[in-house]
DNA sequence: AATCTCAAGTCAACATAGTTGACATGAGAG
DNA sequence: CTCTCATGTCAACTATGTTGACTTGAGATT
C-alpha cells in the first residue's frame, strides 16, 4: 500500500498554453499534488494512505457516525470502505461500538492513535495552505476561498 | 473503462470544522471534484478517462513530442502509459512518426479527432473555472492564482 | 411466534491505474 | 560488429474502486 517513491518533485511542466485558462486548469492539478504531497508520504510511513486518511478526517468531525452515513459522505460503496475501515479498526485507530437505542447501526469513533495520526496527516495539508495564504494575504485568501466555493458548488 | 454512474452530485459534507483551515481544505477536494466532474462524464461517453486526457493535453500543448518526453512530463512509467496510449493510437486520435534524423524517436502528434476531443473535455473544465473567475472579478481571479501558485510551488 | 425490514458484513468477479523487473527490437554511433 | 539508447512488451503485483448476490442480526409488524 503506497511505495515511498514517486518522482516527489513532479515540476510543474511548461505547456505552451492554447488557452486562456490553461494556466488555471493546470494550477488546479498541481495545487491538489502540491497540497497532498507531504500528507501522503506521511501516511504511506504509517502504511496508510488517502482513503484512510479520508476515514478519519470524517470520523473526526463527526464523532459516532453511523456507517452508513460514512458511506453517504464519501461517496463510495460499502464494499469499497470495507478494507480501509477495517484495517483502522485492527489498527485501533477507529473503534466500533453499537448505539443503545439504536442498535442497528454501529457509532464510530476515532481512538487517541486515530486522531493523533488524522491530525498530524492534515496538519501537511493545512501547513502548504498556511504558508500560501500568508503569502497572499487576508484578502488573497478570501479571494481565493470565494473562488474555490464557485468551483466547488458549480451545478 | 469508466462508468456513467457515480453520485454525480455528492455535496459538499457539512462536517464541523476543528481547525481554521479546514474549510479551505474541503474546498481544495471539492474544488478538484467540481472542475472535473463533467470533464470525466464527457471522456467517459467517449469510452476514455483521466489517463487518455492527460495524454491528449499534453500531446496538443507539444506537438511532435517524444514518447520519452511525454512519459517526463506525465511522471508515470512506460508501462502504465502503454495501454492508454495504444488505445489512442488505434482509435486515431494521435499519431506516432519517426523523425527524419532522430529516427530513434517516435513524435506524436493529435489527429484531428483527437484535438476536438482534446478540446471538449478541456472546455468543460475551463468552463467551470470561466464561470468562478467570472464571479470574482479579474482581482479575485489574480489571487487566486497567485494563491494556488504558492501551493503548487511549495516546497 | 413468524415474518418483514434494514444496517451491516462478506464473497466473487471485474475494471482501472499504477508499480517493478526482465527482456526484445531496431536504429545510430563507435 | 558491438554498444547505446528509445521504444515496446510480458508478467506479476498493489491499490482503489465498481456490481451483484448473498448472510447476519436486531427491531418492528402482524
Amino acid at each position: 500500500m503506497a511505495k515511498t517513491s514517486q518522482a516527489a518533485g513532479l515540476h510543474r511542466a511548461s505547456l505552451t498554453k492554447l488557452h486562456d485558462l490553461d494556466a488555471a486548469l493546470e494550477l488546479m492539478y498541481y495545487g491538489w499534488r502540491g497540497m497532498t504531497l507531504e500528507a501522503d508520504a506521511y501516511l504511506a510511513k504509517q502504511g496508510l494512505s488517502r482513503p484512510h486518511h479520508r476515514i478519519l478526517y470524517v470520523v473526526a468531525r463527526r464523532p459516532d457516525i453511523a456507517i452508513g452515513s460514512l458511506l453517504e459522505v464519501l461517496g463510495i460503496s460499502k464494499q469499497a470502505l470495507n478494507r480501509p475501515l477495517n484495517l483502522l479498526l485492527e489498527r485501533k485507530l477507529l473503534t466500533s461500538k453499537r448505539s443503545p437505542e439504536q442498535h442497528r447501526s454501529k457509532l464510530l469513533r476515532l481512538t487517541a492513535a486515530g486522531q493523533r495520526i488524522e491530525q498530524r496527516a492534515s496538519d501537511h495539508e493545512r501547513k502548504v495552505l498556511r504558508e500560501a495564504f500568508d503569502r497572499a494575504g487576508v484578502s488573497g485568501a478570501a479571494a481565493w476561498m470565494a473562488v474555490m466555493e464557485a468551483i466547488a458548488d458549480h451545478n
